[in-house]
Formats: structure tokens, sequence, C-alpha cells
DNA sequence: TTTACATGCAACACAATTGTTGCATAAAGA
DNA sequence: TCTTTATGCAACAATTGTGTTGCATGTAAA
């Protein structure tokens, strides 16, 4: 049978399949504890990514459903920031099999 | 800015991101080239996937699209197996920075 | 209190994904 | 040749995903 199946994988697959949002990991990466605003801002400048407010609160909906990043409140503005821990705990267990390359 | 961005990532991810291509995967790395009957067959028996011969194709074509698995021909029978290096020349160079977690 | 700011939510349209059924193709064996 | 086996492809329906507009909520500042 293998590894005991975990639904939260896929799940967190789809929220990284897609280029927006891979974008948005990547500004998170940079720095954390950015607004809605901010991130808008920098993906308007750095990446000529035109969508509206409300498409990219979507994304980050997204992200924090599957875990990728996490959400704080200060004062009247959201920051966002990455789950520090979530590729270690998710991602590579699932991983490691693959890069052995072992066929048990 | 950061680093000069993947198209095929999101494509990748993408095709990671559902639960019944992550049992092929599952089942492609305990045993390379099977045909679409053997993934069939060990689909329904190991994990209760009931779907036709056709969506697991096209599952296998999402796959293979994604540069995750590829195909060769054996007499009339089409072998799968997983593309060995797709993981480290994709997902991995992508990764590691989220893991060192520098801020730069 | 009034204004501006930061975000949330619902409805709608459009596109993409997923799975089915039905038929086609092509090779191996009786 | 006829049947079986293994696969491919197209059309259709149902669902999900993506992005927009418009309005609502709540907080900080003037």
């Amino acid at each position: 049978m293998g590894v005991p199946f975990d639904p939260k994988l896929s799940k967190l697959f789809r929220a990284l399949g897609d280029d927006t949002r891979l974008l948005i990991m990547e500004q998170l990466r940079q720095r954390n504890d950015q607004s809605l605003f901010e991130l808008c801002a920098r993906l308007i400048e750095e990446h000529d990514i035109t969508l509206t407010r409300q498409a990219i609160t979507r994304h980050l909906n997204t992200l924090e459903e599957a875990h990728l990043i996490t959400t704080a409140w200060r004062g009247r503005t959201k920051v966002h920031s990455l789950t520090a821990d979530s590729f270690e705990e998710t991602i590579n267990p699932w991983l490691q099999p693959f890069f052995k390359g072992d066929v048990e």
C-alpha cells in the first residue's frame, strides 16, 4: 500500500498550481507580514500582474486554506506570512521516497 | 524580482493537485513500467478508486504533460514510468529557498 | 461625526477540469 | 478472417476555478 494517504497534500499542491499564487509565495518568502495592498502593489510593479484587489484576496484565501500562509491582524490591516514549517511537514515527507528512488 | 520564473512549475504542481493522480504517482513509485490496465486494476483493488479506463488515461496524460511520467510502447501496450529526475530538476530548486528560510 | 482607508462578501460570467458514453484504430491470436 | 485485447479520441454534462463589479463592514483619523 505504501504511505497512508494525506488528503491535505493534494489541496496543498493544487494551491501551488497557479502562477499568481507562486508569485505571492515568492513575495512572502522575500518579506513576511505584508498587507493585501502591499502585495498588490509589488505584484503589479515587479511582475506586471494586473488583478483587482478582490482577486488577490481569493488567491490569499486559497493559500491560507492550504496552510501555506498564515494571517494576523495589525490594527486595521491584515498581514500575511509564510507558514514556517508547512513544507517540512507536508511536502518533504511525501517527496523523500521519490528522491531515494528505491522500489522497495 | 527574485527567481526567474519557470512557467512549468505551476503546471507541475497543478498535476500533483489531485488525489487520483497522487495515487498513480504512488503506484508508479512502487513499480515502474505499468500499463494502463495494470494501473486501473491496482487503483481499484488497493484504493477503491472506481473510475473508467478513459478517466485514468486523462490523468496519465496530465501527468505526462507535466513531465512527471514518461511512456513507452512495448508491443501493443503502453507502459508508464516515473520521470526519474523530474523532482530534482524542478520542484527541488524551487523548494530549497523556502527550506533555508533566509530573508535575504 | 464625518471621511478615508482596509478588508470582506455575494452575484455574475467565463474558462478550465473531471468524468461519462460511444465509437474508432490497430495489433495479436484462433 | 474474425475475435479479442489495448488504447485513442470526440462529444457531452456537471463541477470547480478565476476574475470582475458592486456593496457592506469596521476602524482610524480629522
